[in-house]
DNA sequence: CAGTAACCTGATCAATCGGCCAGCTTTTGC
DNA sequence: GCAAAAGCTGGCCGATTGATCAGGTTACTG
């Protein structure tokens, strides 16, 4: 299952803007980024709907018009997004066999998820965000790949199960499971820093949740944690 | 804690259409119910800003100026589902004490919030949404209440551990494990019932995901699951 | 230094937004 | 049966939406 290019392809029709990697393109290359965030930090805020055209400029520091000069349309830039973070989702627990250690990978991928909430929380909710509206632009992604991702995952998690090498559990529902716990702390942030009445996360607050998610994942499945040294 | 006053008093200032529950106010209650639910689905689909009151109208089958008649504005709309959500929200896992089974108690805790996705799905996506948001319409229940309520739940469940009788775990992120795991086939159903390659869910499945979840996080907190025959 | 092409944006568009109110319809009270 | 009150909504408001384009600015070429 190829990682890039598929999820590249698949996911967005979005054209390249006039040209884009021209030779002198400094000023056009930087333009695009800051437009790129901040068009991220509006739409994972508000959603596709919500979010405006005019926001994402005044964020950007740029007039409106440059957005669709750049971009030509909104659906175009929220679709350049969805592509970013597809390609940045990708490429994580993405070559597992039968023949790895059922702990340390699980323990890998957890840590690696956790990670990816903490260092792109706004990729993850406006991911969220995308997914609790219908998923109306990453239909045919969903049905396809990251489907079939999950079966070959999860065909690799039975085989270890067959080989009583850790509990029976329902491998798809381990993946949501997964998923949805170390998402949470991205996706939920506000609700989580105002319980544990934080201003913002820390690395050493990082690190306790994912050894938090990865001993009572990982026992669940009737595994020992992996050695990681931990303060 | 007061579990329905508290809430509604404090999310929400939204004060009630001109008059409520007068005697023959059965058109009215109807058309006010018919306007809530379909305000909740369009809230939880395109979020606060992203939600029209046009499309509310029309789901609702009513004229546009109606909606404004009977909820005056949009966020006190949004702010009565909000404050709706909150009072189904409580009143679950709520009077636990340090003399309970802690196998039995996170079971059913487990197996209410994950019937609570299936049965108010709209409104899970709802609080999800707006949480995501940053919860700005209710940034003080969350600091207040909710906060009130983990430190309580989780000083019961410390002193379970004390009297090791569970695992040492820690409770907030047990707590926010649970939220995200049960929460996510509402908040997902979307990339679940797609990747799962069902077109929506059913009573069986529903019962496969409490087992799995009660099973797997009660053996990661080193319990044992309590009887519940199971098909 | 002139000419040309690429780059960028102010001004403007129709459509839609949330909200408001005059006034019509229905119900209630006497 | 009639007046008053309450229930309801069509039509309109200024503001904002995504989008377009003419025309100015900049930069490279010969």
């Amino acid at each position: 299952m190829a990682t890039d290019k598929l999820s590249t392809g698949k996911v967005s029709s979005a054209k390249q803007p006039p040209r884009q990697p021209k030779k002198i393109g400094a000023i056009r290359d930087h333009n695009y980024q800051v437009i790129l965030s901040a068009a991220e930090v509006e739409f994972a805020q508000y959603g596709y709907n919500g979010a405006s055209i005019q926001k994402i400029a005044d964020r950007a520091g740029l007039p409106k018009a440059s957005i669709h000069y750049y971009f030509t349309s909104k659906e175009n830039l929220y679709l350049a997004l969805l592509d970013n973070i597809m390609q940045l989702w990708n490429g994580y627990f993405d070559e597992i066999t039968v023949a790895d250690d059922p702990a340390i990978v699980l323990d890998q991928f957890i840590r690696k998820k956790v990670e990816l909430s903490y260092s792109h929380p706004q990729s993850s909710r406006l991911f969220a965000m995308e997914i609790i509206q219908g998923a109306p632009h990453i239909r045919h992604y969903i049905r396809s790949e990251m489907r079939t991702w999950v079966r070959n995952k999860g065909a690799v998690i039975e085989e270890w199960i067959r080989q009583k090498r850790m509990k029976a559990v329902d491998p798809v529902h381990l993946i949501f499971l997964i998923w949805s716990s170390t998402q949470h702390y991205a996706d939920f942030e506000t609700q989580v820093l105002m319980i544990m009445n934080r201003a913002e996360y820390e690395r050493e607050m990082i690190d306790q949740i994912a050894d938090f998610l990865s001993a009572l994942i990982l026992t669940g499945c009737g595994l020992k944690t992996p050695a990681t040294p931990r303060a």
